[in-house]
DNA sequence: ATTATTTGACCTCT
DNA sequence: AGAGGTCAAATAAT
């Protein structure tokens, strides 16, 4: 249905899913048709405030149940993750077709429902600790569903054996970086066979000389 | 008392 | 008619 609102989504793909920046209040759930896991909604917590109208939908895995995919749909008007960031990112995408954000994953908290952005714990925790940079604008005027970054996160340490295709939708290969010392300098096969089998789909969107210059 | 979550109903689109 | 997305009353948590 968004496909035809043209709006542009972000999709993410996460073992955990507590931190990304912003506050999200949970609107709805719904069984998906073959698919295992229940669909969440979530809406920005500031919508009645100020308006923003950012929401994303996180769905567990079938085939990888540590993993979530989770996608954005809209722009954070509140841009509550990281004022500063954010307005960064803003003038980056607006340059370019498209922006992988390689920002520093958030191991940060270990205990807790991946539902919940406040971790738990000692309770020190702050809102905006670690911004993902996923207030991204709207991009261009094209019609349909534009899915503008894929992202995929690894946040714990577990050493998972990388699953097969995460999502029907992502056709994602084994692109697993859950080893417990992933380190991009060495995972270039990986990234390789990332773009060359995960990156068709949306190939359309992606320019590979930028894409050479994030890897 | 206030705020957040749950969940069935309702709406829109195919 | 069925599926997916959202609403809103009831409920739970703080």
């Amino acid at each position: 249905m968004r496909a035809n609102s043209g709006s542009t989504a972000t999709r993410v793909e996460k073992r955990w899913t507590a931190e990304d920046g912003f506050i999200w209040r949970k609107y709805g759930q719904k069984e998906i048709t073959h698919s295992k896991h229940p669909r969440l909604y979530f809406r920005c917590s500031y919508k009645h405030d100020i308006g923003c109208p950012a929401t994303r939908q996180v769905q567990q895995s079938d085939d990888d149940l540590s993993l979530y995919v989770i996608t954005y749909f809209g722009d954070h008007t509140c841009c509550q993750g990281d004022g500063a960031v954010a307005a960064e990112e803003e003038e980056d995408v607006k340059m370019q077709p498209f922006v992988i954000n390689f920002g520093s994953a958030t191991a940060s908290s270990t205990s807790g429902s991946p539902w919940q952005n406040s971790d738990d714990g000692d309770g020190r925790s702050e809102i905006s600790r670690s911004p993902q940079a996923l207030c991204l604008p709207e991009g261009g005027e094209a019609d349909g569903l534009r899915l503008k970054v894929t992202k995929v996160e690894a946040t714990s340490f577990d050493s998972q054996p990388a699953g097969p295709a995460a999502a029907e939708l992502s056709s994602s290969p084994d692109v697993s970086c859950a080893s417990p010392a992933w380190d991009p300098l060495s995972s270039c096969l990986e990234w390789d066979q990332f773009v060359e089998s995960s990156f068709d789909f949306v190939s359309g969107f992606i320019d590979f000389d930028d894409f050479d210059l994030y890897q």
